[in-house]
DNA sequence: CTGAAAGCGCTTACAG
DNA sequence: CTGAAAGCGCTTACAG
């Protein structure tokens, strides 16, 4: 009796195993020998590549449909050397920028007949990596490459492979990598000459990063604007505290209390901020002192999220044009894969587009 | 003379030919001739499946080094059939919730060794189907499918080949494909009986869809709630366009002149609205009749995005929790991906969470 | 119009 | 502790 048990465990056992992962993978070989063929002609009849009797073909056809025959494209690949695909690593899938950058460049490579596969490294300089080796070492045929980190040196070992990549926002100075960038220098020096231009004299400055190297070059333009405007840089009116809503709260508060405490006559009229959420975090502040926006002081963020033209008072902003970004990537690496452009390394930015909104 | 030019032009092209996509790839059998051992004994100095004399171990590290070998992964993943890899196919990447999805799932596969590559659909079947055909091909361990197409009939041909699929908010019914959905009918219950609770007896619904499926559920539940509290149903204040801002706008805008036109008196004291761009729309719209937010008309939203919290009002809501709805995902898939999990198909309803705020 | 066979770059039973 | 060889599933010169 407990024989039977066992007996009825082993079934079972069997059967997920016959129809579970071992299950024998139909291949070509096995159409072949069902329509007494050649492995060869099935190829040829599946490629078009050579001409093949119209009844062989349709018996080929048949056989396929019958044994639910598909391809591996693995085994395509390791023979032909290359998989059609690309690979895009970003940093922050959760950044609305990457998203939509992914449909610039997709919808450009998609035409050619590439597979875009993005790839999430969640700002994680080992995750990056992982991602850059695993993904070179399966083929793809291109990398774009988002990254917050200086990747030169890990990227000068891929060149070896001769893999196309582009790389966006970043310094890298490598001889086969093309890299595309956003102007951020231009787009604050755009919005300090508009606030400059409407009478501010008193233009604080809301998470001015030295260590970040985008929020750097931001901060860089604003005192350069300043300068150029003869006014002095202040920095009692420069404060940086998190990149989030909260982080502009809590700068644009300690600011405003700061000020008031030394010298209230001196309180900012203008507030450039590092980017929108920055940006919203500093109105939610100015509210809290009654004060009015734009009126009391006016506010520019940078980016263009979603939200700055949901919000209230809407924003005023610099936006990157993250879907052409995206299509100028893919233009890139085309060409590079195609063999059309093998030149030396191409550095192309791209410009931003100020947005006026009613916050300034 | 001009053989020199033509030498030269031939000089350039070999170089780049060499270099470029033609420079032979270093394999293991290469590195076993330049250790002098074995390709097996290279294979398990790299994996560790077998010891290797400590000498032999560092001449072979060496020579990788010396001449950058980097394993074929495409290789390797044809030889032992598994690559640890899965796919997740989503139809919108640039709709934030599924971003905030990828997220959960990679966060709970990663620490399984698995990578997850995100294939964007653009909401293209056509897309969706080369997609998935591609990547199965490709031999992933895992598949998970949010769509908004019913694949049932795509996916039996899958099934095959039984690699694990794991669906996202669909009426797929298939042995083995588990299903996690969301909690759209109580979701909007919870809503409702939210405002009636709060006095309402006249309640608008902005975005009223019976065709697409999330809609239709969303307007079911809306009108059922109606029923449940002995509140008739008035299709004067339900009113449906676009599933955008401008949507949200153009029908409130809609509502609101009909009913003022035929019986001012019965305004509705609140909107229940579709999804939160919809309700964003619909702020805008009451804005524009000097009406006041909650206190003349409140409002509703669905989804929680980013945006809800930061305009103002802020929007009271329900929330999807995208990144929770991952971390499933996640977790099912890797069990049937080990075996864990052999049983009959899964399915899982992902709680909603109710969000007050300002707005009702 | 068709086939036999080599090879893409690995892993792994088998043998020592 | 180490090797020779088969095989994963395709494509493609070569030959007819």
């Amino acid at each position: 009796l407990l024989y039977i048990y066992i007996y009825a465990i082993f079934n079972i056992l069997q059967r997920s195993f016959l129809s579970g992962w071992y299950k024998k993978v139909v291949t070509i070989a096995d159409v072949a020998k069902q329509a007494g063929v050649s492995q060869t002609t099935v190829s040829h009849a599946l490629s078009g590549k050579r001409p093949v009797a119209p009844q062989t073909q349709a018996r080929i056809a048949q056989v396929i449909k019958d044994l639910n025959f598909r391809p591996s494209a693995l085994a395509r690949s390791l023979r032909i050397q290359h998989t059609q695909t690309i690979a895009l690593v970003i940093p922050d899938i959760t950044n609305p920028f990457y998203p939509t950058m992914a449909r610039g460049l997709q919808d450009i490579l998609i035409q050619s007949g590439y597979y875009v596969f993005i790839c999430n490294t969640e700002n994680d300089l080992k995750q990056e990596i992982t991602f850059l080796t695993e993904v070179s070492s399966r083929h793809v045929d291109g990398i774009v490459l988002a990254s917050h980190y200086d990747r030169t040196s890990a990227l000068r070992e891929f060149l070896n492979d001769k893999i196309p990549i582009v790389s966006f926002e970043s310094s890298i100075n490598l001889p086969n990598v093309d890299v595309v960038n956003t102007d951020d220098y231009q787009g604050v020096k755009h919005a300090m000459e508009y606030l400059i231009k409407k009478g501010h004299r008193r233009i604080g400055m809301i998470g001015s990063s030295q260590h970040h190297p985008t929020y750097a070059i931001r901060r860089a333009s604003y005192s350069d604007a300043l300068l150029a405007a003869g006014i002095p840089y202040d920095d009692t009116i420069v404060v940086q505290k998190d990149f989030t809503r909260v982080g502009g709260l809590e700068a644009t508060q300690y600011l405003l209390n700061h000020v008031k405490d030394i010298m209230p006559e001196n309180r900012p009229t203008a507030l450039f901020c590092a980017n929108d959420m920055v940006a919203i975090g500093a109105m939610d502040a100015i509210r809290t002192y009654g004060l009015s926006i734009p009126d009391d002081i006016a506010v520019v963020g940078y980016d263009d999220i979603e939200a700055a033209a949901l919000i209230y008072p809407s924003l005023t902003t610099v936006l990157n044009p993250a879907y052409k970004i995206g299509q100028t990537i893919g233009q890139l690496l085309l060409e590079r894969m195609r063999g059309t452009y093998q030149g030396p390394s191409r550095h192309i930015t791209i410009p931003y587009q100020f947005i006026q909104r009613d916050s300034a």
